[in-house]
DNA sequence: TTGTTAATTTAACACCGTTAAGTAATTAAT
DNA sequence: ATTAATTACTTAACGGTGTTAAATTAACAA
């Protein structure tokens, strides 16, 4: 309605706004089927606003991206108060799961689609943050495992062990939100899919009892 | 050019030339690049033509997802030959990654992005023949495995065991192929990531060496 | 020869991401 | 106070997509 000046701050929460009435509106629905002219009713703007502020839908949808890694980084830092390091990576998993599940379609955005590569440079979040990053959460746990000395013998690099527990999980939920209405398979409960999963990886990484 | 009756046969051969010809440009581009018209024209025929044979891209692209699912079930075959049970599972999950990763675009089309979901009844492959059906033979080797008692003594379901394994194998192939360019995490090798997501699924599942 | 039917194409539609051109409101300069 | 410049935004339009409707062409049948 009225123009003329715009400071900064008043900038970036148009950008935001724009970024959470995309996000909602992946709630229900995917990427592609959601329109840059349906985004851009839904504040009130014509869709060649956004274009002020995102250079196309690809710099948006990585912006989105971006708050949804903060979004999930920030669902996992409580469970980096659990006090036994191999109890926490457990849990660690149950969330990365709970976090794909109940956000789909974010999480298919984030890990499933082809995305122009993330430069860590150009993210708004801060790498090695214990707050923003949550694949640097999982390392620490990762590595706070191995100082208590529960990992086999044999297993010393952090990111190859984080980047196994990772893609676990991943293939687990990734399978459920993709395939899981396709009727070739006879699906097991993804409750016991995710518990399985845990276990093996569990019994796989960790040394045995003592 | 010359129109006029056109045998069963003759309109099955153009259906999988239309399959063929999108199938070849795959390999090279993802799904969403390549359009009905390029498909077209590769064949020498207008875009409209195809919709005499599919009812809209998404048949043909599920129509192409049945050619590669019996690709797939073809380059594991062989695999089936192995003598040991555990080695077999072990060389399946090897093939399995190997189809993958040399057919990036055509794995993300099968088992990365939304799909109609499939319905065995209108499939052109046969569920559970063990020439066609990919999660049948993982299936059969986890039977076997099973069968000749290497399994930890708790794991009966073949379908939850199965869906296990795949799951992840395909969690270190789908990050892989999604994102291996992305400069946020410092990638191992993918040929580490692959064994010792094989090896964590070994101690994992199998009973202890006796 | 004419009419009917099938295979195919051309033309066109609706929608999308995106860009160019316009419009209106505020500020600054005269 | 009038004018000019700048900024925020919108409308109009472009090129490309999947898809459909309307022609076109070729073979056969009466």
């Amino acid at each position: 309605m009225p123009p003329k000046p715009k400071t900064e701050l008043e900038r970036q929460q148009l950008r935001t706004l724009i970024i959470d009435a995309a996000r909602e509106l992946f709630i229900s629905r995917g990427v592609d089927a959601v329109t840059m002219r349906e985004i851009a009713k839904r504040i009130g703007y014509s869709a060649t606003s956004i274009y002020l502020h995102f250079a196309d839908k690809e710099a948006l949808l990585r912006a989105i991206c971006d708050t949804d890694f903060l979004a999930l980084a920030t669902s996992l830092k409580s469970i980096l108060q659990t006090q036994n390091p191999v109890e926490r990576m457990h849990a660690m998993g149950r969330g990365y799961a709970a976090f794909a599940l109940t956000h789909p379609n974010h999480y298919r955005m984030m890990f499933m689609t082809e995305r122009t590569p993330c430069d860590p440079a150009e993210s708004s979040l801060q790498q090695n943050n214990a707050e923003q990053d949550a694949y640097f959460q999982l390392k620490s746990v990762v590595n706070d495992v191995h100082a208590a000395g529960y990992f086999r013998v044999d297993l010393h690099d952090a990111d190859l062990i984080a980047q196994t527990i990772w893609a676990g999980m991943h293939g687990v939920c990734s399978l459920q939100i993709n395939m899981s209405e396709d009727k070739w398979i006879e699906w097991s409960n993804i409750s016991d899919r995710l518990q399985l999963m845990q276990e093996v990886m569990m019994r796989g990484l960790l040394r045995e009892k003592i």
